[in-house]
RNA sequence: GGUCUCGUGGUCAAGCGGUUAAGACACCGCCCUUUCACGGCGGUAUCAGGGGUUCGAGUCCCCUCGAGAUCACCA
């Protein structure tokens, strides 16, 4: 068979050569060892925390290295596609400031001289390349028709599962030129296929970064790469730009490990070098059964990138707790340089912990806890105010006109040596202190106690002081006194029963009946900040 | 079903043939303290199982089991 002539017969409109190409993407100039990375997500809804931890690797790579970090938008399922995912895929990587080195935003701009950065604008590109290979005969056009629908997919794949056929030589690569001229004459449709060299019965090695050499069955299947609308399959289009745009490490989830040995031969058919590859670990989540799956998009509100933006984590916070995820001696880095930012964290993208992680929101809490306690009230407030003209309107105007009360608020137990660490998003915060915009709707105490709450209470109205923290606590202690309170809890401790209990449980009733809870911050600096009058409104709603 | 990957406390994990098996989160207790916290100190709890190799195994080998991933003209 004449594959030159089958070649211009498939693509006769075809002009521009796979030389041509490559002079328009020159090899890069950087520094030596330094590591071009990539993150390319397709665009079919949301950012998936999965994607962006792979974005903290790659990232981190190309940064250490004085390398390249670039985002390449992989839209070439159309049926997927969902507008205005990339949009949103840059914006998350922005707001956690992981601007790419390259990359493009559609009808605005290019950044970076290895685009168009959109693969479905590089059509062109993979067409050159497919009609080379079939020039070379190591592709071919294949007639067949396409599988229709999902279901029919997957029963045919149970089928082959259940035979246990690993090789997929197709028919159409026996097909004369006589017979593909006329399917053409025909105005058939054609996808165009590897020919696989490979055995599915023989073994390869090859490798990753972080599992080392691994022993997987050849490809011996005669995979698509060109699709039948002519847009490339994400194993051929792979090849191609991370060839053309330089990729030196592909940081891609371990999912795809079972298709390594196609993307291998496709490199062998292109002649392409491979890149080094590093196949993360899935992030996972423990389920009810006690089991873990991978974090989903349609169970696990996490899996969303959007859901903390909205929940109103620091960006910082979920970078660290990701990055100790990715290398596990961050934790100790941390303590040893408490107020040095993330990105000085001597990362080592190429040795990543190989385990499948479950994803533990409470370490989250604590990390986001450390980090906000060591903000200035007027830093929470400019950051909470941020976050509530972003995803709670309603709050803004509260907000700015009382600026100086929410200010007193946020500094209760703040801006000290052993600051209290309470507040970790700031969706939290407006609920957290609800009590000190409006009396609590519900109190915190056990029928038991109730007889002595309200005494307490009741007497309270005449002892209140606020003129300073000293009087305050004097005056409770007198009232404490004269009810039978212990106020010293040594004294306490050793004869319980001669008390009906210490000054403890008086600043228990009054904090329950001013806030609500048994747990809040600093009494005095609430009652203080509330007002005398306002204490006493209080304290008069109960007794 | 085939193939591959991964199994150290509840979770994240150090560990690379000899350790009292680090550390962090969570949990519990004590101390500090005018409350709640913060902080300090301490505690419970782990090598999936079974065989080897070795003077010696979490560490090396084999098997079993468990969990996960994948097998599309989706990425």
């Amino acid at each position: 068979m004449d594959n030159k002539k089958l070649a211009e017969l498939l693509f006769p409109n075809n002009k521009l050569t796979v030389e041509e190409i490559e002079k328009k993407y020159p090899k890069r100039v950087l520094k030596k060892g330094a590591e071009v990375t990539r993150f390319a997500p397709s665009p079919t809804g949301f950012m998936h925390i999965g994607g962006f931890f792979q974005c903290i690797i790659d990232r981190n790579i190309a940064k250490k290295s004085g390398g390249i970090f670039y985002l390449r938008i992989e839209d070439t399922d159309k049926k997927r596609e969902l507008i205005g995912a990339s949009t949103i895929i840059l914006e998350t990587l922005k707001r956690y400031g992981y601007t790419p080195d390259e990359y493009e935003e559609k009808g605005v701009k290019v950044v970076g001289n290895y685009g168009p950065y959109f693969q479905s604008e590089r059509e062109e590109i993979y067409k050159a390349y497919a009609k080379k290979l079939v020039a070379e005969g190591k592709a071919f056009p294949c007639f067949c028709r396409k599988t229709e629908g999902l279901n029919d997919v997957k029963e045919k794949r149970e089928k082959m599962f259940s035979l246990g056929i690993t090789e997929d030589k197709d028919v159409c690569r026996n097909l004369t030129i006589e017979q593909i001229e006329e399917y053409l004459k025909d105005g058939k449709t054609f996808a165009i296929k590897l020919k696989s060299k490979g055995n599915g019965q023989n073994k390869i090695k090859v490798h990753d970064v972080l599992k080392g050499e691994l022993e997987i069955q050849e490809n011996g299947e005669d995979a698509v790469l060109l699709k039948s609308d002519f847009m490339p399959t994400y194993a051929f289009a792979h090849a191609i730009d991370d060839h053309l745009m330089g990729t030196t490490t592909v940081v891609r989830g371990e999912e795809w490990i079972p298709s390594y040995p196609l993307h291998i031969e496709i490199h062998e058919a292109l002649g392409f070098p491979l890149p080094k590859y590093i196949h993360t670990p899935l992030i996972n989540k423990i389920r009810e059964n006690g089991g873990k799956t991978k974090i989903s998009k349609r169970i696990d509100a996490e899996a969303d990138m959007r859901f903390f933006a909205k929940e109103g984590y620091e960006p910082k916070a979920l970078i660290e707790y990701l990055t100790n995820l990715a290398n596990s001696n961050f934790e100790i880095w941390r303590k040893n340089n408490p107020s040095l930012d993330v990105e000085e964290f001597p990362f080592d993208g190429f040795n990543i912990t190989a385990n499948r992680p479950v994803f533990d929101i409470v370490k989250l809490n604590d990390i986001s806890k450390d980090m906000i306690s060591k903000y200035s009230a007027e830093t929470c407030y400019q950051k909470l105010l941020a976050w509530a003209k972003e995803f709670s309107m309603e709050n803004v105007d509260y907000l700015e006109k009382d600026k100086d009360y929410v200010l007193k608020v946020l500094n209760i137990d703040r801006e000290k040596p052993k600051p209290r660490k309470d507040i970790y998003k700031w969706s939290m915060v407006l609920d957290y202190f609800g009590y000190m915009f409006s009396a609590p709707k519900s109190y915190q105490i056990e029928e038991s106690e109730r007889k002595k709450f309200e005494e307490v209470l009741r007497a309270y109205k005449k002892y209140i002081d606020l003129s300073d923290k000293d009087n305050w606590f004097n005056g409770i202690k007198d009232m404490a006194k004269t009810l039978g309170y212990a106020t010293d809890n040594k004294q306490y401790k050793q004869n319980p029963e001669k008390f009906k209990g210490n000054v403890a449980k008086v600043c228990e009733f009054l904090r329950v009946a001013v806030t609500g809870h048994k747990d809040s911050p600093d009494l005095f600096e609430i009652m203080n900040i509330l007002g005398k009058d306002k204490v006493l409104e209080r304290i008069s709603l109960i007794v």
